[in-house]
DNA sequence: ATAATAGTGTCTCTGAGACATTATGAC
DNA sequence: GTCATAATGTCTCAGAGACACTATTAT
């Protein structure tokens, strides 16, 4: 139980930031820093150190990196995936990485020259640095589990959207074709959505109704007790 | 990107074992060692620190920190919960702790002098060190949630066991009644548990089929997507 | 036979999916 | 009017739950 006897891991937060891009998902990879000690100048998931003298708790951790990566005004949604460890997982030594599954709207993408936006189709294709391959791949597994049953997806879209909008996007992560009935009735039910009153989206056809979120976290369909 | 400007935090692993005593849930508290700098002497989650030379991974730390603690000669259930972090949750500093939720059978229990075994209704009561409260109360809702959905309760039996006797367990986790038709439809339909041809448990009724699970791991019910 | 638990069958209700139909805008 | 998409309605089917019924042992 004494800490100093043994050499204290490396520890660090990696990022999955995804986005919907062209109907498809799509991850943010990071330029590594030119001073990395290892695979400096590769693209790997965006990440960092925890700094024990600024950040409060390791979601602090997560934004803080995220926000040296890329500029974003709207809040995004966080959430924990899982700890990643191993004394083969980094070269420089024994190695925790806590990874994080993150949501930006697709119209508050911003890019630079340091990041780019990789298609989950290309990104199976790359060979990544670390176990961040298999990072993403949970990532994603968890995303899409989640979209069955739940509306994550809203955080998806920045405000306002439409029923048909919201329904692209579960198909895209989902990668199934959904029945437009039976999927405006499981969202309806749920009541987190409001009807925005006379907004209406207008295209070259029937203008459709306009929603927005209720300031309510990630409610459950039904299927899932409780 | 540079690890040595920065204290590294504190790392260690806490485990919320499981097993199931007189219906009701319970877990393992240990007795903090006399050692530590820290709430010496205290009941709490069982952890440690991980130990580089020897650990290859966090899992493989959580096991070895279980068998400090206790006997068990059956293989365990366990399953990483979450990473709990922060910069005031331990009084030595900056912090983060891997939760793992582990599962032990009823009949595999053993104890010793620097352990006890503390049912959930219990455990609400205690004032235990760091956050320990918390972790166990997110434990608890894991555990209540992947059985709702999944056959997760079969690692409270060490090798066979009867449906009925599955289904108490299901009872006893869910803290609700299940239909007894219905139970036996999902967990036969899900094809993870074999009949034990001519083997029954006997007692003073009609005896009852013996079945034991095939080496599949954690299936899920329908219900949930894939 | 009775008690007690194991195990099965039947009915209903609900919710998802398939599919058809109607509605409303631009042109 | 046509075209395209929005929005709603109808039908069927499958699974869960309520509940009744049958089966098999000990005593």
């Amino acid at each position: 139980m004494d800490n100093n006897q043994f050499k204290s891991p490396i520890l660090t937060v990696d990022i999955v930031l995804f986005t919907i891009i062209d109907k498809e998902l799509n991850i943010l990879l990071s330029k590594r820093d030119s001073g990395s000690k290892v695979f400096s100048g590769d693209f790997s998931l965006p990440g960092g150190f925890v700094h024990t003298n600024e950040d409060v708790n390791l979601v602090n951790s997560a934004i803080r990196v995220l926000k040296e990566k890329i500029d974003f005004r709207h809040s995004i949604y966080l959430e924990q995936l899982e700890a990643f460890s191993g004394v083969n997982r980094d070269p420089r030594g024994w190695s925790v990485s806590i990874a994080f599954c993150a949501i930006i709207p697709f119209s508050e993408v911003s890019t630079n020259e340091n990041v780019k936006w990789v298609s989950i189709s290309e990104v199976s294709g790359l060979n990544l640095p670390f176990d961040h391959n298999e990072i993403i791949e949970k990532a994603v597994l968890r995303i899409r589990n989640k979209s069955s049953y739940s509306i994550l997806p809203i955080y998806f879209f920045k405000d306002k959207f439409t029923l048909s909008e919201l329904q692209k996007v579960y198909e895209v992560i989902l990668q199934q074709k959904l029945d437009k009935s039976s999927f405006r009735k499981r969202i309806e039910d749920l009541g987190v959505l409001t009807l925005l009153e006379g907004e209406y989206k207008l295209g070259s056809q029937r203008p459709a109704q306009l929603y927005t979120i209720n300031n309510v976290k990630t409610p459950w369909f039904k299927s899932n007790l409780n």
